[in-house]
DNA sequence: GACTAACGTTAGTTATGACTTACCAAATGG
DNA sequence: CCATTTGGTAAGTCATAACTAACGTTAGTC
């Protein structure tokens, strides 16, 4: 149910961009928005989609805001995206089978 | 590299909702649109976007155009997410591991 | 060779969302 | 306290993309 917004919130570029960046370590906004070509207030939206997606926390460090990687969402992601892969491959091999059979 | 575009094509949720139709049984375009609440040609252009991101095969079948999924796009989808999902969760790990040496 | 079935394509509309600028809020430092 | 730093919010703009209706196309069928 929620690896719905999770997808979505990773399908855009800047957003998948930013994600990567607290994934690598948590960061501050500002930091985050120096090194990529949006503003800090297009940075802040994005955060706050990828926080109701649950793929981010927030960690509040006196004025500045430190955002992290929630793990849970990404592996319930993971889990729906390995589970259609996996039909994916049944399906495959069922049409391999009965091609065996002609 | 091709995993984003698997990824912007499933974020739609009508164009989910065709894929794991897909999924579940090669189908021609106009039983899938005959289950949703939308148009054919709709369908029609959500099957394009899946088939250039990979996710999806056609198969003309006389008049018929059967898409199939492929596993190899949602595979490579599968490794993108779990290789994140994974640094995510080193990533606590190590912030667990400083938090206990306090 | 018309007719039908099944489908893709085009054009046009509309809604969504990504972005910037300007503004506001809270915490820290002098 | 007042100024600075840091960052979220609001309003407005603009581009993208999802959808429908109309049309074109191809392959079977009588």
């Amino acid at each position: 149910m929620t690896y719905q917004m999770a997808l979505a919130a990773l399908s855009d570029p800047t957003r998948r961009q930013v994600f990567e960046r607290v994934l690598a370590a948590p960061q501050p906004v500002g930091l985050i928005a120096a090194g990529l070509p949006v503003s800090r207030p297009a940075v802040s939206q994005h955060l706050r989609v990828l926080k109701e997606a649950g793929l981010v926390d927030e960690r509040r460090r006196g004025t500045r805001r430190l955002y992290v990687a929630n793990p849970q969402a990404l592996g319930e992601l993971r889990a729906a995206i390995e589970a259609m892969w996996r039909e994916a491959l049944a399906g495959m091999a069922a049409r391999i089978d009965e091609e065996m059979e002609r």
